[in-house]
DNA sequence: TCGCTTTTGTCAACCGGTTGCCATAGATTG
DNA sequence: CAATCTATGGCAACCGGTTGACAAAAGCGA
């Protein structure tokens, strides 16, 4: 009963046969070859390569595939192909807003260019990371690393694999999006300058934080040539609470100014610094990094150097997608601007009364 | 030149075998079954159908696809099953603070349960949230849709195609994760009114919006409960930007109390009645929904009524993942408790100066 | 009108698991 | 010891597209 043709069967009097509706599940390429009168393999082509059909059943089999409502089934596409339309996300903390606006981009331009963007969570573990990236690579065309915590080694196996963008970190022979400090910062240091601050600190974020390590540089560098004393101090971990938790030390350290590695700590030191009586920016200046989402919310409103993190993630999703597309070369790094956004807790230092 | 096989090798001759392996891609059953001596659809059972195979045969097996380091391709398992571990949840703004937490329930549960989970955002329009379900539909096991725009209709249609949970709105016939706003509400206008409010207004959300509606009348309850006058205003949107807009209307009201959909409006407004020298609380208290992220960083700090949004997300998901798994029944609504948040934005009101 | 190139459609073999059905071997029972 | 049952593994047909090879058809110049 493996024979599939009936030589004497005058109407469609589907026995065994492989193919058969019978209405209940999807339509298949299968069906609309039966109502466009053409081999399946001909469907295939008509949908998925553009010229490959004459323009006369290309109108066939697509009246037919609107008919029956046909959507394709994506495992049976991939399956051959390998192919499946989705790339991969990791950040390392969902609930960090730092990443609210990367995800955001990322997502609105997978959606615009017919991709879905399946998100995963490392909970700021490079164990979990990696194993979050292993998972996900059997499923997606390309992944998106959002300030890795996994190594470089690790991440450029990962990239052999298949195409991976890194945001937040430059990893040598990966396609990286990285905002460019410089800019925002020597805003950020002259601004201090000029409004008299002679020693400002730095609050750095995770030890293994490439981007932590750029920031620090990028101030040091910019106090140099404005001739401010820089110091730099440690962090317990980049959340509101941690930027309480070095209030002391910021205090200790004799300085009238401070940029955080980001502006949950900025918000946290801000808090703890008012909360012991002390007045911002009166008393001390307060510059954060990333201008995330609340961080004009306090009081007085954070004055923080603006990373573009939409267009870092709208950035890497397109580098990803036009390297998934054959088109552009598969290294380089995309360095977006980043610039002073000046709020409230930064400015003139007003003498002790 | 594409021929890949020497006819004449001595060793492994082989011939036009179907599942030669070439070390490239990666092992299949095929490929363990060769190594275990055993038939291809035993490593199947094997390795998804627990005790159908005996001891000897599984540990055989296990280990044979422990040293190929196999992994399972989901497509060609999802191709004949459907199943893919894989649900999707769509949000209205993935920007929005409120859906993070419900993100990361989600994903925090999917995760644990060895699911992935998909994002998709509708960009608050009904229309573009129902092309996203249905897209999602054909790669997912199951949806979770959060404070869908779509209507019941439509709704009640993507759950007959597969399990559809809802967050924050009621579906008859629909499992649904709502937070129950009556306790929240109450403690919320129970404090005013031990502050001396005798009128106070709610500032409605999106028209469409259930959860909108559902705290105006916990809020009228409550007030007609306490002997309060309430009145309602209508917001432009439910953002920051919503909130300083309905400020005019708030003052015209001449109310001494205001609740708000959500924290989003009650920050602009807070902002909007400071910027016009109001002082908060004392001369007007704000009281918000949700308890989202950032709702402390205001000066004061944002009295709010808490729904334990991450319990939403990852009830939604556990919910999902029981009816997948067969387990409970398929309708029910799943209610959270909210609670009153008492920070600095609420509190009595004092005299004219 | 004929041979030659270019389209266009068909055939069939995949991609890699899953699963119903069946055969066999070992266990159980009378 | 024969008869019956059950646990276990094998066979082969799927799931639904994709694609290389090839043949039929069409276009075209001479």
């Amino acid at each position: 009963m493996t024979e599939p043709k009936k030589p004497d069967a005058p109407a469609a009097t589907g026995r065994a046969n492989k193919h058969a509706r019978d209405g209940k599940s999807n339509p298949t390429i299968y069906d609309i070859a039966k109502v466009a009168g053409v081999n399946p393999s001909t469907v295939s082509r008509a949908l998925s390569k553009p010229g490959r059909v004459s323009a006369k059943t290309q109108k066939l089999i697509e009246d037919a595939a609107a008919e029956l409502n046909y959507q394709v089934n994506p495992f049976a596409r991939a399956l051959p192909t390998g192919r499946t339309n989705t790339f991969g996300l990791i950040v390392a903390d969902i609930t960090n807003p730092t990443f609210f606006d990367i995800i955001r981009g990322a997502e609105t331009t997978a959606t615009l260019r017919d991709y879905t963007l399946v998100l995963a969570e490392s909970a700021e573990s490079a164990v979990t990371e990696l194993t979050a990236a292993r998972r996900l690579m059997a499923t997606v065309d390309g992944l998106i690393l959002a300030s890795p915590r996994t190594d470089d080694d690790n991440i450029r196996a990962l990239a052999r694999d298949k195409p991976v963008v890194v945001i937040n970190r430059e990893v040598e022979g990966v396609p990286c999006v990285v905002p460019d400090v410089n800019k925002g910062i020597s805003e950020a240091v002259r601004s201090l300058a000029a409004n008299g601050h002679t020693k400002v600190a730095f609050v750095a974020g995770p030890s293994q934080s490439w981007m932590s390590a750029r920031r620090w540089e990028g101030v040091r560098a910019a106090c140099e040539w404005s001739r401010l004393e820089a110091v730099r101090l440690d962090s317990t971990k980049p959340t509101v609470d941690g930027g309480r938790q070095v209030a002391r030390d910021v205090r200790a350290s004799g300085v009238t100014a401070v940029l955080t590695y980001n502006d949950l700590l900025a918000i946290g030191l801000m808090q703890e610094l008012q909360a012991a009586g002390i007045v911002v920016p009166d008393q001390i200046s307060i510059v954060g990094f990333d201008d995330i989402f609340g961080a004009d919310f306090t009081t007085p409103p954070l004055t923080t150097v603006r990373s573009p993190l939409g267009e870092c993630g709208a950035g890497a999703a397109t580098l990803l997608l036009d390297l998934l597309h054959g088109m552009g070369e598969p290294a380089g790094t995309l360095r977006v601007e980043t610039e002073l956004v000046l709020r409230g807790s930064s400015g003139r230092l007003l003498p002790a009364r």
